[in-house]
DNA sequence: CGTCTTTGACCCGCGC
DNA sequence: GCGCGGGTCAAAGACG
């Protein structure tokens, strides 16, 4: 984390700041903190003992403070769910007036005759269950680490050596390459999942979490300076460089020159400050357009043959393929008033034009976060309704990112994945389907009907294929609810504490920014989010997000941004799940093989 | 004074 | 070859 980002003021760097009080939020050792969860559990049930009211407050406060979801919230047992940072308990009251009877075999008028006595002894076995529970996800959490490490190892072993025989037969199997390629975007995808449920749960000693947090941005930062160790994780973003050495289509490091020590800290300085530095400017497109693939369209062919052309040893079909990564693109609908979702990220307008077809204007920016960073994004309302703003990202971030833009970052990952399934690159060039506009999947889309139908659409317009994430549309039925619980592949056996589900996502991105969603989040769990799972390895397949809750959720760009970010994970882990399937999903949900 | 936004000009690819 | 549309550049003005 970096200390001086607290400095952080100017507007456009405040989705940055919010983000970095997430990994704070995400530091809170719940599970250590016993006074806070006996406060909770007085919480709970002394709701009439003036003892506890001091305490309450302070609980509010610390609510507050943190992102936590109030104590007003009157479904006091999603606050202790959040406060403990799973979804261990349920909130409706029937299932935790049963779970509190457990333990006694009195009658209600014995309760009534000895009521201090049966309440100290339904808080002492309900902590007594907490604390189990805890040890039992400690030893979880444990468990899990474990196993990433070694996964980790594993994979960066494996990269390794892909590597090593890329640089030995350059015209390697583009079916490997692909298989770098989706390992390292599911690998990533991991890497969130698992951080993001860690941040969430707010368990794990800070220590442990601030290895974890320093491994990963030490991974992300030494990507720049080359480290074999970040291949696995870098290894698309990375990969212009095995490809090319020529650099032409170096997406994601600056040259050699540029990837000073002084650089970095010029890009971290900025980063904190919130604003370009007195001097330094946006690098000319001139050569970030032959620096990246992400440019115009016209940048991006002429990059393309470029890239081809210089360098003999480049699997034509990889080099297609990595070219449409480079230029798949992510666009979200979401309902604004506002000019543009913050999404984390500090951005500069650059230009504006009338497009064909909509009286509103499209805007262009680009990426201001460090030198050279080749992502771009284009704002435009809806022609149709006015408050749907429509932001496409294109292209892969340079640099480090706060973990509230990471989220919105890793769509452009998830939308490659997804584009990239299957056999896109074999001649059948989307380009050639042509159905622009349409929720018309190529056959080389796996997503599930329902989910393409109306959550997510896969373009394969030219000439550029898109990923749009609709958040206008409410996924209220079943198969959406399906779509958005689906367990992401990585989660094994019982164990669901590094699963991600859309509840978990919202709680912990109300964790996450107390000022932008702590009163929102009020009103989200109000509004029909319902958690009402009793059991946590059928959590996810148990939630459902209301009309209201969607219409709340969009109502607020900050939210939106993390949410979508999240879904395009989900959907990219779905579509993993069901590679072997080749689909063609039309409009209305029907599907063709 | 430095930074950001605005906006007209320019470049490029594509379709006719 | 020409026109159109999308995307980018860069000078000038606005802003703090």
């Amino acid at each position: 984390m970096d200390p001086a980002g607290e400095e952080l003021g100017s507007p456009a760097m405040r989705g940055g700041d919010i983000g970095r009080k997430s990994w704070m939020v995400g530091e809170l050792d719940f599970f250590a903190d016993k006074t806070n969860l006996k406060a909770k559990q007085g919480v709970d049930h002394h709701h009439d003992d003036d003892d506890d009211h001091d305490q309450v407050d302070k609980d509010q406060e610390t609510g507050r403070d943190h992102g936590i979801l109030q104590p007003d919230d009157h479904d006091q047992g999603l606050k202790l769910e959040l406060n403990t940072g799973l979804f261990l308990t349920t909130n409706t009251s029937s299932e935790k007036s049963s779970t509190l009877d457990d333990g006694s075999s009195g009658n209600v008028e014995d309760n009534k005759n000895k009521p201090i006595p049966n309440e100290l002894a339904h808080m002492q076995s309900e902590l007594d269950r907490l604390n189990s529970e805890n040890h039992r996800l400690r030893g979880l959490l444990s468990q899990i680490g474990t196993d990433y490490q070694i996964l980790h190892m594993h994979l960066s072993t494996l990269s390794q050596r892909q590597h090593n025989q890329n640089l030995e037969t350059p015209e390697s199997d583009h079916s490997t390459k692909m298989n770098m390629i989706n390992g390292s975007i599911l690998e990533e995808n991991q890497r969130r999942f698992v951080v993001g449920s860690r941040q969430f749960m707010g368990i794990g000693r800070e220590k442990d979490h601030e290895v974890l947090h320093s491994s990963l941005e030490g991974r992300s930062q030494n990507c720049a300076s080359g480290s074999p160790q970040n291949e696995i994780v870098e290894s698309m973003e990375c990969k212009s460089t095995i490809i090319s050495p020529t650099g032409l289509i170096n997406n994601n490091k600056r040259p050699p020159s540029d990837s000073t020590d002084d650089d970095h800290h010029q890009d971290h300085d900025q980063g904190r400050r919130g604003q370009v530095l007195p001097g330094r400017k946006w690098v000319p497109n001139k050569v970030g357009r032959f620096n990246n693939g992400t440019a115009s369209p016209g940048a991006c062919r002429e990059n393309n043959s470029n890239n081809i052309n210089n360098d003999q040893h480049e699997d034509p079909q990889a080099s297609e393929t990595m070219s449409m990564i480079r230029k798949a693109r992510v666009s979200v609908r979401a309902r604004s008033d506002a000019s543009m979702i913050s999404d984390g990220c500090q951005w500069r307008k650059y230009g504006q034009k009338m497009a064909k077809g909509n009286p509103c204007p499209r805007a262009y920016y680009r990426c201001t976060m460090a030198t050279g960073c080749p992502v771009r994004k284009q704002v435009q309302r809806c022609a149709d309704d006015r408050s749907i703003l429509t932001t496409t990202y294109e292209g892969h971030h340079n640099h480090p990112l706060p973990p509230a833009a990471m989220a919105m970052a890793s769509t452009t990952s998830a939308a490659a994945s997804m584009l990239l399934s299957g056999s896109m690159p074999s001649g059948d060039h989307p380009h050639h389907h042509h159905h622009q506009g349409l929720n018309f999947l190529p056959r080389t889309a796996h997503l599930p009907a329902a989910c393409s139908a109306s959550l997510a659409t896969l373009s394969a317009s030219a000439p550029f294929p898109t990923v749009t994430l609709d958040l206008t549309r409410t996924p209220t039925s079943s198969s959406d609810q399906a779509i958005l619980g689906q367990r992401p592949p990585f989660s094994q056996g019982g164990d669901n504490v590094n699963s991600v589900s859309l509840p978990q996502i919202l709680s912990q991105n109300v964790m996450s920014s107390p000022q932008v969603f702590g009163s929102k989040s009020l009103g989200l769990h109000n509004q029909g989010l319902l958690l009402n799972s009793s059991n946590p390895h059928d959590l996810v397949a148990s939630e459902t997000v209301s009309a209201a809750t969607a219409a709340a959720i969009t109502a607020d760009p900050n939210f939106t941004a993390a949410l979508v970010a999240a879904i395009t994970s989900i959907i990219g882990n779905v579509k993993s799940n069901n590679n072997n399937t080749s689909s063609v999903t039309t409009r209305n949900g029907s599907e063709k093989n």
